[in-house]
DNA sequence: GAGGTCAGGTTGTCATGACAACTGGTTTCT
DNA sequence: AGAAACCAGTTGTCATGACAACCTGACCTC
């Protein structure tokens, strides 16, 4: 039952404002992805880790959580806590394609075919919760990864958001981390996945062949306190992305 | 700031198993969906809510905890717990197709095109763990809602598992019903979801056009210790078909 | 030998108490 | 009048303590 190294070897820092709960995750999941708490194996249970960091058993156990609901480990009734066997990848995270291709290693750029002031189409003004008619930002572009394109992406915002989500911005930068400079924080999004075939103006701009199939994607964002913040119609050549997301079951069925 | 009712009529049974935050959490998620407790308005706060329902504010914080989770409620730090002012849809869960449907009202019935036990393909004795070339047992099923076919799925289970999933009950009910019924419960998928053109046995199967767009869906499924106890492969003709889910934000990001 | 029983270890739930950090509005000062 | 300081209200974090529920393996009984 040895093997706790690599734990207490990060210390917490308690005079850091990350909390305690959060800072033992992070330890964790490190030490989880980098193999020194191998597949499979038991965690130190609860109470022994606490002791051990001297920190409070409730301080443990939210750490715990974090990582059940990312789903690393999973928990069982007295038996313990089980590192996850596999290598569970990216999950479905509320963030922009920009970030995670830029993430995971690519150089992506952006091709801004559309900006413009518009009236709202209906599902549009329904979506951001606009009255009917009421003019919003529009913008459309292409996304290409190591040059090549990887999704063409439509989007609308209210039209309060014009002096944030500048022309010059979307072409540096992911829209995701401009709203983000200017302190708009997105903390919910609903969105909804399917395909279809490809019209002959995206046969052009993605480079595929005629009626290829594309993932599509739509998804309405919303903010701190609940308001929508962004509407994106987005399509992606099937042959060069998909979607992978990790689901946990609730607890509790 | 009344209009607090409803939440101390359905009172909490210490006497129940369930515990007290999961009861307060159903609860005010009824309320939420009923429309009682309206769009965009604060919830109580914690304290008062803890005093009100004689718990202490641990509970309650763990029950809003849950709905911030499925995403009906947003928490803000010096503001209060606002009711998301939208409607999210049901997000994928680690459910099955049938009890999707059958929970949707429509009435799913299931062709079964193949059972037989065969050595795992490689890709599959990876995603389950097994040795190489190890025997596994192999089913397809068409799934059809109402009459209409929307999905074709192939999965591939260990062969333990052949008693529990039996010719009749694959015929009669859902994969995960079944294994529900034999006491194993699925605790975690990754799944990754893409797109492509449909293949002529699949155009005949799924009454779709030729080459029609698909989507596709890979899942692996995990059981309650962590063992990979289902490697699933299905499409789904695009028109009739689409994943929907809610993404909340890491709260610390 | 087979079965039930029990003990030990583990996570699950819940209470109480305290202080920190943040937000928005009000008040006060310049 | 404008800006800064303050304050009340709220959620965020953490500690301590206690008991319940559950699983496994060892032991005992039949």
């Amino acid at each position: 039952m040895g093997a706790r190294r690599g734990l207490t070897d990060a210390a917490l820092d308690r005079a850091s404002p990350v909390p305690l709960y959060y800072q033992l995750a992070e330890n964790l999941e490190t030490a989880i992805r980098s193999g020194s708490l191998s597949s499979g194996s038991h965690l130190e249970n609860e109470v022994e880790l606490a002791r051990q960091l001297r920190v409070s058993r409730p301080t443990v156990r939210r750490a715990i959580a974090v990582l059940a609901n990312r789903g690393l480990v999973i928990r069982r009734h007295g038996i313990g806590t089980l590192v996850v066997p596999v290598r569970v990848r990216r999950p479905v995270r509320l963030s922009s394609l920009f970030d995670d291709l830029a993430e995971s290693g690519q150089t992506p750029t952006t091709r801004l075919l559309a900006y413009e002031v518009v009236p709202a189409p209906p599902d549009v003004s329904t979506s951001l919760q606009l009255p009917r008619g009421m003019r919003v930002l529009h913008f459309e572009r292409l996304r290409l990864a190591s040059g090549q394109p990887i999704s063409l992406m439509r989007n609308f915002v209210p039209l309060a958001l014009k002096e944030v989500v500048t022309e010059e911005g979307l072409q540096l930068t992911g829209l995701y981390r401009l709203l983000r400079q200017s302190g708009i924080h997105l903390r919910l999004a609903s969105q909804s996945i399917g395909a279809r075939s490809a019209q002959p103006r995206e046969t052009r701009l993605l480079k595929v062949i005629r009626s290829a199939p594309l993932l599509t994607m739509r998804r309405i964002s919303y903010g701190d306190a609940g308001q929508p913040v962004e509407y994106g119609s987005h399509v992606y050549p099937a042959e060069r992305y998909s979607f992978e997301m990790s689901v946990v079951a609730d607890s509790r069925t």
